[in-house]
DNA sequence: GATTGTTTAGGCGGGA
DNA sequence: TCCCGCCTAAACAATC
């Protein structure tokens, strides 16, 4: 088996995407097509993008109406890319640990198998890359886990939005480190001196962080993505295909059309009551 | 005890 | 061929 779910570039993915043959338009603007798709791009991601629409992973290889579907072909984004669209998709662009589970889950059903495979993966990639800064909770919200965000400069990782494999690693500057420094003799493991460990920001700075940002970069990367394997573009086709998605899910799709998405106000800071609402699959 | 976070190691595929 | 990005597994510590 290859363990690799991504397959190549962008553009060697051409045909993975549309598996019940919707065709993409451009897009322009993820905002307004998260609006146009229903969805609220400013709230939280276990209210807006929760368990909304499959993006019709299907077989690769089945047949031209692959639409009733038992299993799942591993989509073709990295957990990189995923937990990346997750912390974008969410209004308070940071997410814990859970909710990057359940965002995973609740967008694509093959990550509802093998749950400790893949969750201990996500862990090592938000542990591992340097684009993800580990938020710490303030004592005003107490629990469990910090919340996971971003790093202000990673917005270029995939160029134009695309999803899938990365051009180029982002490294921030405070933790320039290799992995072949990693694995070679000459790394350190020393906790305190280890360049690996998630940058940690206290939650007042990255508000700060994230202000400052925004006023510097009205078209940061991280708002403008249209290539098509860009969230947006993701988005936009989950909107396509919801005739299909009563018969998407299989044997999963009675409890994935009961779940009801977690109470947030537990772990979410911005979490406002205004903004709940439980969604299920008919819903949509 | 479960969850979260960190670290190490090994392997694969793509691109230069 | 080598470097890099990525995936997976596993062990361990810290925290709730």
């Amino acid at each position: 088996m290859n363990a690799h779910g991504i397959t190549g570039t962008c553009y060697m993915n051409a045909d993975y995407v549309n598996p019940v043959g919707v065709t993409n338009p451009s897009v322009s603007g993820q905002n307004s097509l998260l609006v146009a798709a229903g969805v609220a791009s400013m709230n939280p991601p276990l209210q807006s993008a929760g368990p909304v629409l499959s993006p019709g992973f299907g077989p690769i290889c089945s047949g031209p109406t692959p639409r009733r579907a038992s299993t799942y072909a591993k989509p073709p984004y990295s957990y990189i890319s995923l937990i990346s669209m997750a912390i974008q998709q969410s209004g308070t662009k940071m997410l814990t640990l859970n909710q990057i589970y359940q965002w995973i889950m609740d967008l694509f059903p093959f990550y509802r198998q093998n749950q400790q495979r893949w969750q201990n993966s996500v862990r090592h990639s938000l542990s591992f890359n340097d684009c993800f800064i580990k938020v710490t909770r303030s004592k005003d919200w107490p629990g469990k886990g910090s919340f996971w965000a971003l790093h202000p400069d990673s917005g270029d990782m995939f160029q134009n939005g695309c999803f899938l494999r990365r051009q180029k690693r982002f490294r921030s500057g405070t933790k320039a480190c290799t992995d072949a420094q990693r694995s070679g003799s000459g790394f350190s493991s020393s906790p305190q001196s280890n360049p690996r460990r998630a940058e940690v920001v206290p939650l007042q700075h990255y508000h700060q962080q994230q202000a400052a940002h925004q006023n510097l970069e009205p078209n940061h990367p991280h708002c403008s993505f249209s290539h098509r394997f860009s969230i947006s573009s993701l988005m936009f086709e989950q909107q396509n295909q919801t005739p299909y998605l009563p018969v998407a899910y299989g044997g999963d799709s009675v409890s994935s059309a009961n779940r009801t998405i977690p109470d947030p106000s537990h772990t979410d800071p911005f979490y406002h009551p205004l903004q709940n609402y439980s969604r299920t699959i008919m819903d949509c």
